[in-house]
DNA sequence: ATTATCTATAGATCTATAGATAATGC
DNA sequence: ATTATCTATAGATCTATAGATAATGC
C-alpha cells in the first residue's frame, strides 16, 4: 500500500507504479517481461531496469529469480481456489449452477489480470522445487472442476472420466486466446461463452435445457 | 534414414538414435529437453552431450538454436494441418463427421509425438520471428476448426462466435494432460473423450443425438 | 575432395553476494 | 539504528565462429 518509502537510499530511476511499493513494482515488472518475453529470456537486469532500479536491488526484496515467478504463479491461481472453495460451501447450491459460476470467475480472473501470467503454467521449468506450492494450488483448483463436474454429469459419464480436466484445459485455453487473439470479444461476453460451452461439454446440454 | 554416416570424422560419443541421422538425433534429444527442463534452460552443450557430439558440432546442422526449436514445432502442428486439409478436400463428408475426425486425429498427434513437444506451443519466445512459419501453420490449423465448427453449428452460435477457438483449446488441453496426469487414459479412449466433447460442446448434443 | 566431426575461444552475458552509502526515525 | 538502495565483482555460464582433423569416396 505505502508508495515510496521515506527510508533508505533513493533510487537511480524513477519509480514504475508510484502507487505500489518495491515488492509490488518487481513483480508487476516481471509480470510484464516474463509473459511476453519468456521467463529464461528475462534477466533480472532488465526487471530492475523497468523498475528503476540497480539489478543488484532485486535481491532485497526476493531471494532469488524463481522466487518472483513462484509468486507471480501462485497469486494467479489463488482467487479462483478460494472462490471454489466458497462455492463448495454452500451446501443447497445447484451444481450446474456452481460450475457455470466458476468458469465465469475463473475466466475472468484469467482475462482480468493486468498481464497473461497464464501464459507461464505450462513452462517446463515449473516442475522444479522453487514452484511445488503453485503446482498443489492449481491441483486443488482442478480437483474443484472435477468434484463439480462429477456432480453435474449422470453417473454414466462420471466414471473413470477426463471431463472435469477438460473443462479446466477449456478455462485455461482462453490464456491462449487472450495472446493469439488480439480481436477476440471482450471478457465479460467471454466468460458467457466459455460457462456455456462448459455446461454443453458436461450435459450434452445447453444451460436453459439442464 | 541413413544411419551413422560412412565420411567424417568419428564421435566422440554413443549414437542416440543408431538407425537415425545426426539431424534426428539432435532433434530427438532437443525435443526431450526441451519439452522436459525448457527451452532457454537447455543449453546447445547439453543437448549435444545427449546426442554423443560436442557442443560446436551441432552448428553444421543447425545454424541457431532457434532453429532447432522451430523445426520441432513445425514439424509437430503440421501432420493435424494436411489431415485437416485432406478432411476439407472430401465434399460429401457430414462436417461433425469431420470435425469429430479431426479432433481423433490430432489428439492422437499430441498424445503419440515421443516428447510432449506441445508443451513449447506457449512460449512467449515463440513469438518472435524464427517462429513466424510456425505460428502461421497453427493459425491455419485454428482456422481449419473455425470451418468445421461454423458448419455444425446452428446459425445462431455459429455469428462471431469463440465455438471454433474454444474447440482448439480443448483439444490442446490434451497437452496439459499429458504433463499433469501421469494415470490419464489411454490414447485411444482420450481420443475418443475429446473427440466426443467437442461435439456436444458444439452442438449441445451427444454425438449420436446430432 | 568431401563430409562430419573435433578443439579452442571470443565475447557476451547472467545470477547472486559482499560491503558501502544515503536517506529517515528515534 | 534501521531501511532501501548503491557499486563492484566473483564465478559460472552460454552461443556461435574459425580453423584443424579424421574418416570415406573418387
Amino acid at each position: 500500500m505505502s508508495s515510496a518509502p521515506s527510508v533508505g537510499r533513493p533510487r537511480s530511476g524513477a519509480r514504475r507504479l508510484p502507487a505500489g511499493t518495491a515488492r509490488e513494482e518487481i513483480l508487476d515488472a516481471a509480470a510484464e517481461l516474463f509473459s511476453e518475453r519468456g521467463y529464461a529470456a528475462t534477466s533480472t537486469r532488465l526487471i530492475a531496469e523497468m523498475v528503476g532500479v540497480r539489478q543488484a536491488s532485486l535481491y532485497y526484496h526476493f531471494s532469488t529469480k524463481d522466487q518472483i515467478l513462484a509468486e507471480l504463479l501462485e497469486s494467479t491461481v489463488r482467487p479462483s481456489l478460494t472462490y471454489a472453495g466458497q462455492l463448495a460451501a454452500q451446501p443447497g447450491l445447484d451444481p450446474a449452477e456452481a460450475l457455470h459460476a466458476l468458469v465465469r470467475y475463473d475466466v475472468g480472473v484469467l482475462l482480468g489480470a493486468r498481464w497473461n501470467v497464464g501464459i507461464l503454467y505450462g513452462l517446463p521449468e515449473i516442475a522444479t522445487e522453487p514452484f511445488a506450492r503453485f503446482r498443489a494450488e492449481r491441483e486443488q483448483l482442478r480437483s474443484a472442476y472435477r468434484r463439480l463436474v462429477a456432480a453435474v454429469a449422470t453417473p454414466a459419464e462420471a466414471a473413470a472420466d477426463v471431463t472435469g480436466d477438460l473443462v479446466f484445459g477449456l478455462v485455461e485455453s482462453v490464456i491462449g486466446m487472450r495472446r493469439d487473439l488480439p480481436a477476440r470479444p471482450p471478457p465479460e461476453r467471454l466468460q458467457q461463452s466459455v460457462a456455456a460451452a462448459a455446461i454443453r461439454l458436461v450435459t450434452g446440454r445447453p444451460f436453459h435445457e439442464r
